[in-house]
DNA sequence: GGCCTTATTTTGATTAGTCAAAATAAATCT
DNA sequence: AGATTTATTTTGACTAATCAAAATAAGGCC
């Protein structure tokens, strides 16, 4: 199993290529996993033994298919806990980053895939950065949904991704169509519940699961 | 801050001194956090030195009352982490143990108090054990809750811990007295609810923090 | 093209935690 | 009491991860 060095070291070198396959350069790894250039150097070369990453000296690093799979499962376990921490146990946003930081190395895959059904298999972490799926792929493009996004803010309803007439006709009912600009002013993941009001004033109930099927974008 | 291998020392000898105040040998703090013997003597010097335990050379280990502090620190994590993976994610209690093993020591004294607040401040984890308090309080003697214990076993009603009338006499309506025997078939912790059945038949519903001021014991 | 700056790699040390196996102390048993 | 068994400690060595600082390569600049 990868130790908690080495699960950063993957995260990390998946965060600075950016969806890219460029090679991160040695400088900007040290720096995000908080070691001296020197360091990186030695990790990178025992990464590359285990075939986690390709080197090439001198210019930079990249995921091998492999290191990129552990990579991916490491930052959804960090996303999925950071929305946990935020719409469940109503912590701090400011704090959770540091608290997920520690726990993506101690979660199971059985507890996330869990903790992923608790929170109705959310697509957007609360900033809107998009969680990996349990099959590693990681959408450039994603909307967060009425059960992610922040609270208290204007957002604007992008799509309706449940494309049963029931549901539309629901959403049409309550003036839940793309354009329309709506706040969340509560969420109980607890009890299931999401509370918004549109910008016209009516405050309207709906479902985690309802909710999470309405995908909306900060209203600028 | 203690490393994750000190973490589980200390846990562990609080664990082996079973509530008195006895040394603990060495060869069983070795085989309870899985060492060598060597390696134990080696950790429980280096213990010594930061005045976390009270070395006697080839007689045991006690801890000091720091080193108890934080001992106990880690057993309520623990605890309340399979709590949490039991009530909340509804996981096999067989396997909770060895996720709680990795979580207490990445969890914050942040996020256990909101899990402990979620749980409805259980005082025992679903085997009865239990958890010690805040303030580094464990009680010897202490009964699960309708909040706590297994499920879809009988199990007791000893006492009832609030003494309101208006409570008292809910439970009283509901036949929830001490001594009655009842069967929890059900407990939904984000919806707060708690299902029993009494042997006499009839099904009934309560909240989490009413369920926890009802103590029970197993039902022989 | 040679020089200078900057990034990267090497080298040598350090720390935390571990094991294997030898040495030592304590306890037990005639 | 003396011998033997058992528990504990010591010693020497190893791994993973790190840093400081010297050595090296690349790239840009006049």
């Amino acid at each position: 199993m990868a130790t908690i060095a080495v699960e950063n070291y993957l995260k990390h070198v998946l965060l600075l290529s950016a969806g890219s396959d460029d090679l991160v350069s040695m400088g900007a790894l040290a720096s995000a996993v908080a070691v001296v250039p020197g360091t990186a150097t030695t990790m990178v070369k025992a990464l590359a033994d285990e075939g986690l990453v390709e080197h090439q000296p001198r210019h930079g690093v990249r995921l091998t298919p492999e290191g990129r799979r552990l990579a991916l499962n490491v930052l959804r376990k960090h996303r999925l806990v950071e929305t946990f921490l935020v719409n469940v146990l109503k912590m701090d946003w400011a704090k959770v980053h540091a608290e997920a930081e520690q726990l993506e190395h101690a979660i199971s895959d059985e507890v996330l895939d869990r903790l992923d059904a608790l929170l109705g298999h959310p697509q957007t972490d609360p900033h809107g950065d998009p969680i990996p799926s349990r099959q590693g792929k990681l959408s450039s493009q994603v909307y967060a949904t009425l059960a992610t996004c922040v609270t208290d803010r204007g957002v604007r309803i992008v799509r309706i991704t449940e494309q049963s007439p029931e549901f539309l006709q629901f959403a049409e009912q309550n003036g839940l169509q793309p354009g329309t600009t709506v706040r969340v002013t509560d969420r109980n993941v607890p009890a299931g519940l999401v509370t918004l009001k549109k910008s016209g004033g009516r405050a309207l109930a709906l479902s985690i699961v309802a909710a999470g099927k309405i995908l909306v974008e900060p209203a600028r």
